[in-house]
Order: C-alpha cells, then sequence, then structure tokens
DNA sequence: CTTATTAGACAGGTTGTCGGTTTGTGAGGT
DNA sequence: ACCTCACAAACCGACAACCTGTCTAATAAG
C-alpha cells in the first residue's frame, strides 16, 4: 500500500495540521502523528527529516496559500489602494480552510517556535504585497512615502505584536491602541490625517471578532 | 549543607544563565544544570517548578537590570530628549556584567521560547521608559505626537524585529533598513525631517557591532 | 531483481515525581 | 549555660513516563 511521496507527505502535513492546533507543537509528539495518519514510525522519518522539518513545511503550506490569495487581491489596482490593503489584511485572518485553527493557537507561549516562524514567512511574503499597494496610493495621491517597502514592514511588524490575542490588554487599551495604530499607520504612509480612521476601523472590527 | 532558599536559586540561576547563552534553552538539559551547580534533581524541583519557570525567572532577573540602568539614564532632565534616548537605548546592548552572552544567544532560532519571553518583558518595560522621554521632548518642542506610549511601542517593536542578528540581511539591506526607520521614527514622533539622522545613526553605529 | 516503502523494536536522552535523609532552628526542661 | 527533641526546610538519587530519531528486516511495486 505505498503511495507516492507526496500523498503520504500531504497526509502527514495534515494530521500534523490537526494536531498541531489543537496541542500545540511541543505538546504533539510524533507518536501521536503516527496513530493520526495510521503509519509507523519509520514511515514518518522517511518523508522527513525531523518534526521541525514537518513544522517547517507546514508554516510553509500554510502561509503560501495566504499569501497568494492576498497577493491576488492586492492585484486589482481598480480598487483604491485603501480599500485594497483593508482587502488584502483580511485575507489573513483565520479562515476555517486553510490553517484556521493552526492561526489561532499559534499565539499561545507554548508553541514560540511556531510563532517564530509562522511570523517571519508571512512577514516575508506580505510585506512586497502591501508595499505595492503603498505605492499605487502614492501614485493616487493618498499616501506619500519614501519608503514603501519599510512602511509596509513597521506596520505589519507593529500590527502583529499589538493585535496579537495573547498580547493581554483590556478592551480600554485595545481601543486606544487601534486608534493610535491609525494615528501612526497615517503619519507613516503620509496620509492625510483622519484618513484612514474610517476604512482602517473597520478592519479591525472585522479582524477583532477571531 | 542546605542553603538559605534565595542563595540556592541564585546558584542554579547562575548555572542556567551560563548555559543557556552558549546551549540555548532547548539544549540545555535539567542534568546539565544540575551537574553544574552540583544539586541532585530533586533540589532543583524542590526551588523551581518546571524548567520553563527557571527560564522565567532568568529573563526576569536580567531584563529588569537592564530596564533599571535605562530608566536611571531617563530620569535625567538635564539632557536633551534625543540624546536621552541615544543614550537610554545603549543601555540594551548586552554588556558582560548582566546577561551579555544570553542576550547575544538569546535570538538563536532554537531559542525562541526565550526571544518571545525575553521580548515581552523588555518591551514592558522599556516602553515606559522611553515614551516619559518622548513626552519631555514635546515639550521641548523636538517632538510632536498624540501618543508618545504607543509611539515608543511601535518604534520598540520594530526596531527590536528588524535590527535582531538572526534577521538575515546584507549590508546593504541594513543600510537601508536604518535609513528608512529614522524616516520612519522621524514621522512617528513629529520631529522635523532629518533632524534625527545624525543622532540616531550613531545609536546604530554602536549597536550595530555586537 | 532492484528499488521504493513500511514496520516496529530499540537506544539514548529528557523532564518531573516521590519517599526518604540530612540539616538547621527554636522551645522548653534541667 | 546546656541538652534534647520536634519540626520544617533543604536536599538526595532512583525511577517512571515520555519522546525523538535510528536501524534492520520484511514487504510491495515496477
Amino acid at each position: 500500500m505505498s503511495k507516492e511521496g507526496w500523498e503520504r507527505k500531504n497526509e502527514i502535513l495534515d494530521a500534523a495540521e490537526y494536531l498541531f492546533a489543537r496541542k500545540g507543537y511541543d505538546g504533539t509528539s510524533t507518536g501521536d502523528i503516527l496513530s493520526r495518519v495510521g503509519i509507523a514510525r519509520g514511515t514518518l522519518y522517511y518523508h522527513f527529516r525531523s518534526k521541525e522539518e514537518i513544522l517547517d513545511m507546514l508554516v510553509e503550506r500554510i502561509s503560501h496559500s495566504l499569501i497568494e490569495n492576498a497577493g491576488q487581491v492586492a492585484a486589482d489596482k481598480d480598487i483604491p489602494a485603501v480599500d485594497r490593503i483593508v482587502a488584502a489584511v483580511n485575507c489573513l485572518k483565520p479562515r476555517s480552510d486553510i490553517g484556521g485553527e493552526i492561526l489561532e493557537q499559534v499565539h499561545r507561549p507554548q508553541n514560540a517556535l511556531m510563532h517564530q516562524k509562522m511570523e517571519r514567512i508571512l512577514l516575508e511574503g506580505v510585506t512586497p504585497v502591501l508595499a505595492e499597494i503603498i505605492e499605487d496610493g502614492a501614485a493616487e495621491r493618498v499616501f506619500d512615502t519614501k519608503h514603501p517597502l519599510y512602511a509596509a514592514e513597521l506596520l505589519l511588524v507593529y500590527a502583529e505584536m499589538a493585535f496579537d490575542e495573547t498580547f493581554e490588554q483590556t478592551e480600554s487599551e485595545l481601543l486606544s491602541r487601534v486608534a493610535a495604530f491609525i494615528y501612526h499607520a497615517e503619519r507613516v504612509l503620509g496620509a492625510k490625517e483622519g484618513s484612514l480612521q474610517k476604512p482602517f476601523r473597520d478592519m479591525f472590527s472585522q479582524i477583532d471578532k477571531l
């Protein structure tokens, strides 16, 4: 009953995704994965060099999928830049179809490694997408910045941290942070003060109900 | 030969600091710590609930020390705000006396948990210190912002990530990032364009040679 | 018959627990 | 001042339970 390599590999990744999402990376043993896929130890290590390699490929699989979605949204130049940013960011929300539960659990402190890997790859992929929209926005004269790429990076890195679910904050703190973030986004992007308040608020109200 | 609780606890933390700095958190076993301190298994678990609790207390010990230094620098209101920011940030550089080697190793990918914990606590402690300086700067009229606290948070979070040593980037990328960061810092803090170039560049040239 | 794939026992290492032992300390009797 | 006795804090090391990654032999595919 031997399958093509990629088939088994995906079965294993599926199981890992399911388990990591529920018990975290450290909390999941290779044995758990084994019994869920219904294969033996050797099989797993035939396909993957180590448990960490499973994590790496899984992170890649999920991230790739998210980034592709965001990229497609970003490519539609008919939509105004500001709206496109909102749309692209919405693509990064946890979705049940791809990596949904994982993205929810990624932030738990136990899963620091998973968190870090995901953050890095996601950042690397999303930054250029966002930067392109920002450049379009500059052409539209709603933004004005010398460094669209790094502006995107700055905002993404901060947002990732400040609006992470494990970052414990009261409701009112969160509101302050959102307000301040929009204020700073306007400054960084060189947008007119107040111009992003309404569209970005929508973005957060959607993200909020994770 | 039983010692007072805090004494043993510190011996254990000292050993952990030495070992974590060299082999990382995951790479250090409790057995390593045991033999370095010269105590038995039970003793360690008498003083600490788990290996992770050792990490937590160690991170706290190091961070507390760094933050205290930065705080003292920040309190000297005679120094212009811009200079004080540079001085305060310099306090966070790895120093041989407290946690030096650790801060250098913290960023290795294996040590994701250590990294995350350190980042959180350091951020929590340094942000208000920096915010206070920013407020003074606003009084000096060199800055102008409605959200000094979140401005500090934004810049710290980004700098932590972008100028992390494990974040692989070429020399020229690093230079671009530094330039862009200063540009954005000016915008976020509401400083006159170009006003931070010279002082902040010094900051980076010092930090750079870690 | 050669090559890809699977199985599962196993070595080596890890964390945390547990009962029992030592060490310090302070109260109270002499 | 000195003993003693009881009690808590500190300490010990064997041990259970687990986990990852390796290895060899068996099995299926082409």
